[in-house]
DNA sequence: CATAAAAAATGAGTACACTCAACTATTTTG
DNA sequence: CAAAATAGTTGAGTGTACTCATTTTTTATG
């Protein structure tokens, strides 16, 4: 076998790696997080209980690595869905609005991945929602960034600072969602206007400018490194 | 027995919980949140072990009870030293310093008390959770009160969302600091250089005006109401 | 190919949050 | 004041996340 570039030991750890994940991500659906055990989990992915625990430190961690990918990925259609519209303010709702419609799906399992990205035990957790958050502050600010050159905001805008309000905002609505203190429609109209309130008194008419005077766009934030 | 308006089990009642409360503070700063059993809070409030749940739900609950009083004073502190200062910028660093220096105090416990105000299990809990919530945004709102009231911010400045928002960048850069992904210094600047962020462009020169002229305050905001 | 070394999996065991049926203390009623 | 009703306490029992000494599987070595 030439093209098998892994020994069997890391095939077979690939191998469980995966059915465990998969496992997990079914039954959290299902059953939800807390009613999920650890003993179905590994059971549903034909291992030892104790197997589970050699892949990830905590039922928590498995959360978070269940869900990451599909959190990274959905950063991007959240993007790629805001980049449709025309003013920046539409676009910030729109981002985070692609990101609730996501969360609403399954309720209880937002709240509890919530909690975790909140709540960091583990080093690998912390890599992971580090990663994770990265991501999200780097499509954030770059639709800020776009906003300037397009001369939507003035070119000495600061889109760093203006990225981590917008979600700082939008995350602590969410969570009032989340906990109940509020339903869809209020999250909607009450994110809406604190963008609103946060762009106020910052936007251009549309000005001819030229590009080439911008310095280029490397500011990073404490939440976008690995 | 005149004075004695309660009954010998309500009186019996409020001791045992003043007792249980007692202990589980004692334990929670001298063991931390994790490796305290409720067993030992029952032990040490000479109980059984039973009793302590009939007292709070869960034991996150009972964290919530122990700090909830404390919380609720330490944010009339935080806002009679914010008051002290001249200008907005630095009244509201100083109201989110005072509560940090409390939080530094203990970390490990502040990180659970962080992660339990924003995920609200029970409805005993929201409650509570409520009306911290409420008091905390209260006072901020009021700083941004006063400072339109001094002519500091332009008369129909929008004070809830400004509260909201300010909040919620604290709480972004307070959740990256006990997470440790920044240290102290780290939060320092970059909490400042945020709010700064927030109120850039908004501030006025201080202008003689009519006060009688502002409505009367009553915004309300999702957060406030128990 | 046999044997040694290393890595991974196993599952019985442990600790602890929480439950609940039985029990005890207090209040109400006639 | 006795008896009934109500409220509160108790602690043995339960479920489950996680541990760890032992066993099994894989790789390295001569």
């Amino acid at each position: 076998m030439v093209e098998a570039a892994l020994g069997r030991r890391e095939q077979n750890k690939l191998d469980k790696r995966r059915r465990i994940l998969a496992a997990a991500r079914t039954l959290f659906m299902r059953k939800g997080f807390d009613a999920t055990t650890s003993q179905e989990i590994a059971d549903a992915s034909g291992v030892a209980g104790g197997t589970v625990f050699t892949y990830a430190r905590t039922k928590e961690d498995l959360l978070i690595l269940v869900f990451h990918e599909e959190m990274a990925a959905l950063v991007e259609t959240a993007f790629r869905s805001s980049r449709r519209r025309k003013s920046l303010l539409k676009q910030v709702a729109t981002f985070f609005d692609a990101i609730v419609a996501y969360h609403e799906q399954d309720i209880p399992l937002a709240r509890v991945l919530m909690r975790q990205l909140g709540y960091v035990a583990s080093p690998e957790q912390r890599g992971l929602v580090s990663d994770l958050m990265g991501r999200l502050f780097g499509r954030l600010e770059q639709l800020f960034a776009d906003a300037t050159d397009r001369g939507e905001l003035s070119a000495d805008f600061a889109t760093a600072p203006a990225a981590r309000a917008a979600f700082a905002i939008y995350y602590l609505h969410l969570g009032a969602m989340l906990n109940g203190y509020i339903d869809r429609p209020q999250f909607d109209r009450v994110l809406r206007s604190d963008l609103e309130f946060l762009l106020s008194g910052r936007r251009h008419e549309p000005v001819p400018r030229d590009h080439a005077l911008r310095p280029a766009h490397k500011s990073r934030n404490h939440l976008s490194d690995p």
